[in-house]
DNA sequence: ATGACAATCAGAGATTGA
């Protein structure tokens, strides 16, 4: 089972870009995040014309996440728990069934700027509440995972220039401290369990020439649970999408998983 | 020191992003 992450940055102007990754990378289920699109709106025409199923968490202009799955698809709930009044969509399950069972979460953690302020108050308080729900996830003992645009970059190897990014949101203590709480937990951080190289990154800013540059930060995460990372065979970057035809600002993450 | 780049909503330019 191959199992993407793509931040699109926009469903109505990624529209082809994302069909035609979709059709060469042909994963069997993809989280997308930044969808920027209320329900009604998404374009699922052309997602359930190549097979795919569509679950939407959408809100108007900002955030949004969506799974799309080839593979029958069940109990899909909306939104991270912990806090009635959180209006922003940035969390949807669904339990996807291959060869096995596999709960994914999808997942757009939020940015945080500006240092200090409400918005990085409200970012350490959904890591807690993502916390809260990832270690519940654990107590099932079962396949499941977290991907998407976390916002975090973990370490300094993850970043081309880190001095940069130490007063960022991103990058501060506090919030390295928050995500690193969630992975010991008992998470995989996928990725790194395939490899240790520095220099991989899956986002890189529109401005100052920064993919050019691989001025890059490694910030789209797969976390798996423990029955997952055994099920794990590889975990890729397709970062050469950054070269296309409009792209979006972040490139697809996405896991193989013997499922 | 600033803006650079892109998307959205709206129908100009502010807001958001990272």
């Amino acid at each position: 089972m191959k199992i993407a992450s793509f931040n699109i940055n926009g469903i109505k102007a990624r529209l082809p870009a994302l069909t035609d990754w979709l059709s060469e990378a042909a994963p069997d289920v993809a989280l997308l995040q930044e969808i920027k699109s209320v329900d009604e709106n998404f374009p699922r025409e052309p997602f359930e014309d190549m097979g795919y199923a569509v679950e939407t968490h959408g809100q108007k202009s900002f955030n949004g996440v969506a799974i799309l799955s080839k593979l029958p698809i069940e109990d899909v709930t909306r939104g991270l728990p912990g806090d009635a009044d959180d209006e922003q969509a940035r969390w949807i399950e669904a339990t996807v069934m291959g060869d096995k069972a596999i709960r994914v979460c999808g997942l757009y953690l939020p940015n945080g700027n500006p240092v200090p302020g409400p918005k990085y108050d409200y970012k350490l308080d959904w890591m807690q509440r993502m916390h809260a729900r990832a270690a519940e996830l654990l107590t099932a003992e079962e396949p499941a995972l977290m991907a998407g645009d976390y916002n975090i970059i973990p370490q300094d190897e993850d970043a081309k220039n880190p001095e940069a990014w130490h007063e960022d949101a991103l990058a501060l203590p506090a919030s390295r401290a928050a995500y690193r709480r969630i992975v010991n937990l008992g998470y995989t951080d996928a990725f790194r369990a395939r490899t240790q190289a520095p220099g991989q990154y899956t986002f890189w800013d529109y401005q100052a020439g920064a993919r050019n540059r691989n001025h890059g930060i490694r910030i789209d995460h797969f976390l798996l649970t423990p029955q997952a990372a055994d099920l794990l065979t590889d975990c890729q970057i397709d970062s050469d999408i950054r070269d296309r035809e409009k792209p979006s600002d972040h490139v697809p993450i996405w896991v193989r998983l013997s499922a």
